[in-house]
DNA sequence: AATGAATGAGCCTTCATTCAT
DNA sequence: AATGAATGAAGGCTCATTCAT
């Protein structure tokens, strides 16, 4: 067995996990202040301070560290909506305070990680659905508003979902150009949004 | 010299007006259906049956185009909404309830000029805030927002105007993947969809 | 139509068939110097002073400028066989004696344009039965042979010609290499050994 | 130290052993599927089942073990060679159909290793007067050949080597795109040719 | 003004080779 | 020795912009 060798156990292990860790880090700055189209791979890699070559090691494409990133924010933040779902049970009010007020935290936490420069002279695109920690929420808050406003003479789940998660986006986004971010302020302000807002809703979809 | 005088524009003149809406008109489509990054000058260029080069004898870069579709839809919806604001005086509800079906109407007629295919295998960006209609609306709707909510307990104005912004363009953009566009039952939803937010509002900001 | 302007007729469309012309001419250079694979777009836009992205408005990519120096040295050599066989009718041992003649001097002509540098420290590869020159001769000198040799007994004519060709092929190169060039003997030997070569065939293929 | 001492090679001698042949074997095929350039250390190095870096402790580079690849041919196939040499003495008729006969036997042998799969989309380049195989042939046969040939008469010994080679080689080559291999057949065919021209060969080099 | 070829910076990606383990 | 991640120099190609005509 002279080709046994060095299993992946020490230095070598630990030093993937973080460079992995870091593209991650690095592809959600990037991504976040120029947008995906504008981001290249190598403004990702030079945050690292990695070699060109080493992020494909990583990932295939810039494609799929995008990928990645949703999965990741989906599988840090779906999990605390999904719990959240099952202790509020059926009411849906106190869900949605939960839920937003969760967001806006998670939102925080992961703001914090970086300063937001956004450089001028291009127009600011902004990733739709599918930011990372939005398409976790899309998935899980659609299925409970819709669960909660369909029946046969509730208002139109696709307008209603649409709504709702575009007051939270936005606000979000405006909680965190402010200084110190305010969550539960912000949360405040969009529960109270999105729950008068259904209730001004007309009956029929 | 020859030639008649009391033309108030020489052929000259006129294609020169008629070469920068062509480019325009091209550059709303195309955007539409590329997105800023994605969309090549060639693209552009291309529809209006133009040269390359001469698209810099309208426009110094990809970019000022960009922004001169902003003007052009904010000076084209602008003195509507501003009309209806005036019409509609003190009474916010009923500007709301215009203003929105004003836009989604505008909406719905530019939407009207072409298809918007979307090229597959990349994440969907869309143009945040810097939507050329969206342009329009947001400086003066924000303006009657913060008009009728601002006092000093009032909710947050800033919250306030995002959140309304927002819902009226989700809305708006899910009504154009509809067959039948229907603008009315859009703006029926978003009015009471906004109403009903702002009812619900905390009172201090 | 302000929008007819400068009809390509002058200068420019001259410069861009000597511009076609002369990246052709490089390729050839730096595919027969290099080797397909080992050649780049660069090194052969580099010979012709133009920039890179100038390639690219003749040739869509590296493998059309190869395909397209193909076309040109069949278009160039083709009639020439062509009318060879016309001339010589019946007579396969006139015909393949012109034919070798007019392919020698045709190489030796194509030779004169340039120097054969090859880089030292990689195995020299070449293209194999898609020279341009070559691809001319193949397929009409293919046609040729395996006119003159078929039949129920004849020997195998695939073989048939891939032997005539190589000999032809390498005798040339050979005679290439030489000073001075010497396209007369090459020829006379090359005639004599596939003519002798077909001679002793067997006639079962 | 307390191991058997009468072994020739211990363990680790036969592991670097078999593994700079595994190297050598993939090399073989994969510079035969792939060619050259296309073919990557990658492609050689996955094959043995060992680690990229590994490759670098038994050749210093892609290019070496190329040249390590003819050195093995020739090492494996000039004896043969150079005994048939000997066998048939003066005999060169007889000693060109030996060779020949046990040069198309080799190829076939070292073909049966592998499919020859073929990129498609990219022109076709073999390796010219390298290939390992051929390298022996190559240098043996010249000399055989010159042998036979030269004389202050005698026909231009370089060109006849070279047309000599080049039958062999093309008609080896066809000769493996067959199905089944006929290397009888095959060689016949490159005797007749190869002795055959050597007869019409003029006199005078 | 209109034209459209030329420009060249920059993009994504590959891969031979090195090197810490 | 073996491992396989890291490195970084290219490579093919795109595209906003310039410029001679």
């Amino acid at each position: 067995m002279s080709q046994v060798a060095y299993l992946p156990a020490g230095k070598r292990e630990q030093t993937k996990v973080q460079n992995r860790q870091a593209i991650l880090v690095a592809a959600r700055e990037v991504f976040g202040e120029l947008g995906y189209e504008t981001a290249t791979v190598r403004d990702i890699i030079r945050r690292t301070g990695l070699a060109a070559g080493t992020f494909y090691n990583y990932y295939r494409s810039k494609e799929e560290v995008f990928a990645a990133l949703a999965d990741d924010g989906a599988r840090r933040f779906g999990p605390i909506l999904k719990s959240l779902r099952a202790q509020h049970g059926g009411d849906f009010e106190s869900f949605v305070r939960a839920a937003i007020t969760a967001y806006f935290e998670f939102q925080a936490a992961e703001h914090a990680n970086f300063l937001a420069r956004r450089p001028a002279g291009e127009p600011h695109v902004h990733i739709h659905g599918e930011t990372p920690e939005m398409a976790a929420v899309y998935a899980e808050v659609r299925d409970a508003i819709v669960e909660a406003v369909s029946g046969a003479d509730g208002p139109d789940p696709d307008y209603t979902a649409a709504a709702c998660i575009a007051v939270a986006r936005e606000v979000g986004e405006k909680m965190l150009e402010r200084r110190p971010i305010d969550t539960r302020a912000a949360a405040e302000f969009a529960v109270a949004m999105i729950l008068g807002g259904l209730n001004g809703l007309p009956r029929a979809g």
